[in-house]
DNA sequence: GAAAGATGTGGACGGTGTCAACATCCACCA
DNA sequence: TGGTGGATGTTGACACCGTCCACATCTTTC
């Protein structure tokens, strides 16, 4: 959680044993403090949520401190939407690592099910995160998730299950399922669904996008 | 488009020459025209461009005044959000209606496609509007789309297309699939993906989904 | 025709993002 | 060594927002 509730301030007199979290005065590494407040309050409210005074407020700092390192809110709002895919792509590559099937084949299909099945339910464990990680960011700030997907779908052609001709442009539709999917029941119209029934329905999805590589 | 401009309210006292914008003094029927600017609002800008304060400023009356008609912001934006999934059922509806296939099978298939694709051209025509449509409403407060979808796919088992055992619970993939794709590519992260590129990968996952079901 | 209710207005309050001016502290150099 | 310039944090202000309350105005109803 990399607090930094230090207050051992300067003292830059030869002596330094700062222990990695905190540096000088000036409350030190301010920017990650903010950071690091802004996700929770993300985590917590979603990307409107995301409040310039009280991220400040909650890192016990007067408003517009932020201003110093952050061009306005929607600069925040970025940092923290990275945070959210990073974890994303963390989840997926240690769910598709999880998978211990040795035949070829099974094991390429069963670790993009795990792909797909990470970014839903990360996006149900995480629905604030989630929704700031898709909220007004453009391609280019788009990291990590993408390159597993491709990875795993790499993986079924090698394995010989999914074609070479259906393997251009897969990305896509596995993509556009998966985060339907999670749009759907993390933060939208579905989000009541029972649980039990939510699961079929995911397991439905992706045995459809399963049947779509396949025939 | 919808638009409700009626204005021939009550007015039982013999002369009436109001001109057709206007009713009896208390502005008429000012819910429904608080509803259509906000409906403009939200079609320029989105969710958050409904500000109660200028939706009635281009009304042409008091902020305010909208509380004697919608108990908060959300009561309207919950209007526009109707509107806007009107908005989407009807171009599902009128595309489907357009198939003039005859050979059974084909036609359901055309029939279901078409539906996919009506629902991924109003979310990159009326950006705004589906963004509205979909932002924080519930279950109960969808109307619409699904059942056109529902429709499609029923036709698909009749046709012989589709098996009765993935009829179950079929709905679902589909739609993810292109609800997925409305978000990443009207207000998400492919929104810049030039026109060409944007089509094809429409069809691409068009056709995944038409393999999913066959298959 | 007057009272009761519906509808629109004006003003206020607390909250927000952001800008400008000011205060403080660090690092560096004379 | 000690002073200074630039980075960092604070205070105050502004315009805007959603919402509440008191009041004004029109309509309907008895």
């Amino acid at each position: 959680m990399v607090v930094p509730d230090v207050d051992n301030v300067n003292i830059k007199t030869s002596d330094d044993r700062y222990d990695a979290a905190v540096s000088s005065y000036h409350h030190g590494n301010l920017r990650e403090a903010l950071v690091q407040t802004a996700v929770e309050l993300g985590r917590e409210k979603g990307p409107d949520g995301i409040v310039i005074r009280e991220v400040a407020r909650r890192t016990g700092v007067s408003h517009n401190a932020a201003y110093r390192h952050f061009a306005d809110r929607d600069d925040l709002v970025r940092e923290v939407a990275r945070a959210g895919q990073l974890g994303l792509a963390d989840l997926m590559l240690t769910r598709m690592r999880r998978v211990r099937v040795k035949d070829p084949v099974e094991r390429a299909r069963r670790r993009l099910r795990e792909v797909g099945k990470a970014y839903v339910e990360y996006s149900l464990a995480e629905p604030g995160l989630f929704a700031v990680a898709f909220s007004g960011v453009s391609l280019p700030d788009l990291i990590g998730p993408y390159e597993h997907l491709s990875d795993a779908l790499d993986e079924c052609v090698a394995a010989g299950f999914l074609s070479p001709a259906k393997r251009e442009g897969a990305e896509l539709p596995c993509w556009a399922g998966v985060h339907g999917f999670a749009m759907l029941y993390s933060t939208g119209p579905l989000q009541d669904t029972p649980r039990r029934e939510r699961d079929a329905d995911l397991n439905r999805l992706l045995d459809r996008i399963d049947d779509s590589l396949r025939s």
